[in-house]
DNA sequence: TATTGTTATACTCTATAACTATA
DNA sequence: TATAGTTATAGAGTATAACAATA
């Protein structure tokens, strides 16, 4: 089947007015099956986005980590014990500024970093395995058009910032 | 610009490696815009659900409703209370058993699902602004062919049933 | 006095289990 | 005894405010 076809389409799944919808569940989709592959190494979603901001900007204060998240300072002290408790990053003080803890990867943390790139080549295949190579990469430019037409940046989940006004997740149309 | 090309993409936004993280992105967009859309009708995510089910196979007992969304009896409860006091719809002693609470819509509720429709289009637009027609459609065909590969019903959202498990929102990888 | 991180408190959401009224 | 709906209770998650250490 070719995508480029104009031809209409049967009645059952009317493309062009439901693409919002079908946005909505795909999108819900493919971040329950990430969820599920991050499960088989004990992660949460939520510690993979503290895992990469601590890499890309290393270290870090838990204060930054708090408004690059979109939160306030008391909910990252659970956010962090958690992932520090899985071993994979270290809280230590600052010594030019004793009030403040400096946040590290251990060598565990960039260990599952590096596993993470792997699942997520998974994770791409088994979502769109229905799709051939042209199609995947028509797909994934339609999407950063839109992506980008909405001002979302290519490394921000903006799963945080949502989760403050509620209700936060929510259905698309029908 | 022609979706079809074939041509390498700028490295910033490296397409089909990525696919994945971006339909999570975009979709997370696309649910959280269309919230806000709901929120101008006074309605949360969460009624849209209860509403379409109501609608399509009313009148409904709670049991049955508890058993789509996936949730327990205690929680319909709550839920059907909101909307009940919203005005959309109106629980009644069945004549028949009269344990069993049938679930109508009212006229206001009936109402309110004309107006998302109209709300759903103006959605859709907002979302896919950036694409002409043509993409558009290329663009519902690929999520179609996605959604079906993986089992997902053209009116099925499976917010209710992810809600179970935690944690059950998602980043994406990134 | 101001700032970093922490703890205390209250509030919401949800699941499980007891309860009632009907059958 | 079994079923539909309700209420009670407990646990998790999160935001706001009070607090201790450091500057």
């Amino acid at each position: 089947m070719n995508p480029d076809d104009t031809a209409p389409l049967p009645p059952s799944r009317p493309p062009a007015s439901r693409v919002g919808f079908m946005l909505s569940q795909v999108g819900a989709l493919a971040s329950a099956r990430f969820a599920e592959r991050l499960a088989d190494l004990g992660l949460q979603p939520g510690d993979v986005d503290i895992l990469h901001l601590i890499a890309a900007n290393r270290p870090m204060s838990q204060q930054t980590l708090a408004g690059q998240l979109g939160v306030g300072p008391s909910r990252v002290v659970a956010l962090i014990d958690k992932v520090e408790r899985k071993g994979l990053l270290v809280r230590v003080r600052s010594a030019k500024d004793r009030r403040n803890h400096e946040l590290h990867l251990t060598s565990a943390g960039q260990a599952v970093m590096t596993q993470m790139r792997s699942i997520g080549a998974a994770h791409e295949e088994d979502l769109v395995h229905a799709l051939s190579p042209i199609q995947r990469h028509t797909l994934g430019e339609l999407l950063a058009m839109v992506a980008n037409s909405h001002g979302l940046t290519p490394d921000v989940h903006p799963d945080y910032q949502g989760r403050t006004e509620r209700p936060q997740q929510s259905s698309g149309p029908r």
